[in-house]
DNA sequence: TACCAGGTGAACT
DNA sequence: AGTTCACATGGT
């Protein structure tokens, strides 16, 4: 109906290079709702009702330029592409997702959204992450989405209140994560000036931080491209482009020198077209929408916390 | 039913 | 230092 027209109380914004839905749909936020032919959910604290036609984005509730911060507008995806053109595997994965793009989520709720993670499929994150606000999120107003709630109001509950929230054991490591954001002893804004390996190690400090916790934080909050989060999903795709197995860290550093200088975003798209079965590897086939993935299987995997002087990217 | 999911941490050899 | 196991929940 007002496709390709914006309505009254909507801002619209060029937006070349840009796939709203494969962006929110990639598996780094887990916040958005689909309705009405768009996509509804925060900014922060503030309600926003997104739709995308084409090369135009319309929007309400929201400052442009915040919106082309968070989506991260300012990132040349074309360079990007570039970066990993001379591995075939990665180079088609870049075709296949022009206009995904890697947003600067705000930091806590990323934390947090990321301590719910582990050994959760991502459609099971988003449940948890709506349970959490509409449980705990503050109403802005009348029918419009709750934001994620703050480490505040999550420390103030219980774990028994959390689990009810679909947390299972990962209730316990938020709300220990929440105490210590809210009595300011862990402070996120801090680790927006330190370097990538501090950072990585002051995250892995937190309860149920690992290294993979900590390397998606670092690449969907604070802009460290060339992190590569190693989760099951990309241990298979980058054990399948070597003969040898290896550990998860090794694959990390496998990764970050096959992959280039935005090796995260290239992990990106590799992630998200093996995920929707679009990544052809050698010696598999593409999966059907139905069935599950056919990537060869990786030996069982083991996580390290990050340790002093294991500088993986610097 | 059994198996898997954007793993982590503690207790084992 | 390397291995093994428990940990909740929801979907196929």
């Amino acid at each position: 109906m007002t496709k390709g027209r914006a309505t009254a109380n909507e801002g619209v914004l060029e937006c070349p290079e840009f796939d709203l839905q494969m962006t929110i749909d990639s598996g780094q936020t887990f916040h958005w709702t689909a309705q009405q032919g768009g996509y509804s959910g925060c900014i922060g604290d503030t309600p926003v009702f997104l739709r995308q036609t084409g090369n135009v984005l319309y929007y309400r509730g929201i400052d442009p330029v915040l919106l082309k911060s968070y989506f991260s507008f300012d990132h040349d995806l074309e360079a990007i592409r570039e970066s990993c053109r001379r591995h075939p595997i990665s180079y088609s994965a870049a075709l296949a997702c022009r206009g995904l793009r890697i947003m600067r989520q705000p930091h806590w709720e990323c934390i947090a959204t990321f301590i719910l993670s582990p050994m959760k499929q991502v459609s099971h994150i988003r449940q948890m992450s709506l349970a959490l606000r509409t449980s705990y999120g503050s109403e802005i107003a009348i029918n419009t989405p709750r934001p994620f709630p703050n480490p505040a109001v999550i420390a103030n509950s219980t774990e028994p209140e959390l689990r009810r929230c679909g947390l299972g054991f990962r209730a316990k490591n938020l709300l220990a994560t929440a105490k210590l954001v809210a009595t300011g002893e862990f402070n996120p804004e801090k680790l927006a000036t330190m370097n990538t390996m501090n950072a990585r190690m002051e995250l892995c400090s937190l309860p149920g931080i690992g290294r993979k916790v900590a390397n998606c934080i670092l690449l969907f909050a604070y802009e460290r491209l060339d992190v590569v989060p190693v989760d099951v999903w990309i241990a298979r795709i980058l054990g399948s482009f070597r003969s040898r197995k290896s550990g998860l860290l090794q694959l990390e550093q496998y990764g970050e020198k096959l992959l280039g200088p935005y090796a995260g975003y290239v992990q990106q798209f590799l992630f998200h077209t093996a995920r929707t079965g679009k990544l052809e590897l050698p010696g598999t086939s593409p999966r059907s929408n139905s069935t599950r993935a056919s990537l060869p299987r990786v030996a069982k995997l083991r996580t390290i916390k990050n340790r002093k002087g294991l500088a993986v990217s610097a």
